[in-house]
Order: structure tokens, then C-alpha cells, then sequence
DNA sequence: CTTGACCTTCCAGTGGCTGGAAGCCCCATA
DNA sequence: TATGGGGCTTCCAGCCACTGGAAGGTCAAG
């Protein structure tokens, strides 16, 4: 399989596959002409890594989880706690994000936003609001 | 002023106050020691950014917001217009994390979570759930 | 034989800082 | 006057996870 078919397959674009090659995330073997030649088990790897990803772990998360994913004596444990890592940072952004909605949403709401000058966005991140 | 005193006022670390002169969004006064010589108004103006910040605004939104303020003829609706973008940003960011914290928290009440191998968050993973 | 799609490597840039080295400057104390 | 410690300066490198682009090799079709 050469570089774009394993990239359709796997979601990732050409670039992160060979980006990902390069921190050592995958190793595809190569063809005599020097092109990178996937494995159907590098394509499983790297829609593993798509997945992992769009689920937001970080890279050095889907480094754990691939190689708990190939240990055949892991115990689930590891993962479920890598995974409920995730959660709790899920839900501090969240919450955060939240919080600034709920702060913007009130300033929006008091400024009047026609032509004139005064506006209460500008007052309030001057610190006079 | 020095730079640790307006560091200390706007709440901003010294090394982000260097930055923010490199990008041109303040330009303070040299003392002839070569110190940097913050006035009041630069100090309001890192404090106006550090807020700004600090509500999630990128660098090119506080840019606008900065000559917005200190444009005595502005009108109020382009403040609002660029708070209203944030907000539909907050937004779109938080129906996704909202998403991805569904799909994960699942797989975990899924995952026992013990000693044994089999995982269904693995499984999800490896697109076999 | 040419065209055009594909592949390769390598370098640089994104955003918004952050860390650290090397070297002035300033003040207080011994 | 030496010295110590803090603060200040510049500059370079690195973070994360890619992404864009240049320069050039390879392959299949017409």
C-alpha cells in the first residue's frame, strides 16, 4: 500500500503519516524505489491513531495506548485510567469554556452595537467594567 | 515602571510582556540604561490584553480590540461583532467537547477496568467496536 | 517521449509563548 | 572596594502537532 491509499483508509492526511513515521509511531517498510510500502497492520495502527486522536488524546497518549493495544497482557485498568485522564480534562475545558461563555455572552448582551462609540466590551477589558 | 512591576500589575509573566513588544502590540519607552520604561497607558493596555487573553481571544482579535479601543470614533458594533465570532467559537468548542466526553465516558462505563486484557476501549479504538 | 500524478526529503512556519544561556546594571552590605 | 544577588537585556531553541512548499525522483498512460 503506498502513502495515499493507507491515508484514505485511515482518515490521516499523507503529511501526519509520514510525520508520524518520523516520531516513531509507525514504521512502514520500504519499496526497492523508495517509497513507503503499509502494511494492512500499519493501516489498522494508523486508523487506531486517527481514532485515538479525534478522540483527543495527545501523542505521547496514543503512544501508550498503541502499545497497550499490541500487549496481549495488559490489563484493562491502564486503559481505562488513560482514559478517564481524558475525562476529567475534558471536563475542566468545559467548564472553562463555560465560563467564558457565560462572561462574553452577559457583555454581548449589554452592548448595544450600533454605530455609536460606547461599548461595554472595550470597558470591561479595560478593567472598568 | 520596569517590566516586573507592569508584570506584576497586568498579571502578565515579564517574558509574555517581551513577546507582546516583538509583535508590536506595545512599544514602551528605553530608559538610558536600556531598560525598558513602562508608562501608565502601557500598563493599562497590558492589562486590557491580559483580559482579553484571558476571555480567549487570539493575538490578531486583541489586535483589532486595541485599535478599536483607542479609537474614539469606533463603533460599538464592531466590538460586538468580534465578541459575537468568540462566542459561536466557544460554542462549536464546547458541542465538541461535549461530544468527545459522551463517546469517551461510554467506553469507560464499558471498560471493567481490572487485570484482564479484554478492553472495549481498545476495541473502539481499533474501529472493532 | 511527454504529461501528470504520485512519491521522496528537507526546511520553514503556525500560535503563543516559555526556558535558558550569556552578559550588563544596580544596590546593599562587609 | 569587592562581592553578592537580584533585575534587566538579547538571542536562540523548543513546545505541540502538524502543514506548506520547494526541489527532485518514479511510474503508468497516451
Amino acid at each position: 500500500m503506498n502513502i495515499k491509499e493507507v491515508a484514505g483508509l485511515s482518515g490521516l492526511p499523507a503529511k501526519t503519516i509520514r510525520y508520524y513515521e518520523d516520531i516513531g509511531l509507525v514504521r512502514p517498510a520500504r519499496a526497492d524505489n523508495g517509497y513507503r510500502a503499509f502494511s494492512e497492520r500499519d493501516g489498522a495502527k494508523l486508523a487506531f491513531l486517527a481514532r485515538a486522536r479525534s478522540l483527543g488524546f495527545s501523542i505521547d497518549d496514543c503512544r501508550a495506548l498503541l502499545s497497550l493495544y499490541e500487549d496481549r497482557s495488559r490489563a484493562s485498568a491502564d486503559v481505562k485510567a488513560l482514559a478517564e485522564d481524558r475525562l476529567e480534562e475534558i471536563d475542566r475545558k468545559i467548564t472553562e469554556l463555560e465560563g467564558l461563555k457565560a462572561t462574553l455572552s452577559q457583555l454581548v448582551r449589554r452592548c448595544h452595537g450600533d454605530d455609536r462609540p460606547d461599548c461595554p466590551i472595550l470597558e470591561d477589558l479595560a478593567g472598568q467594567g
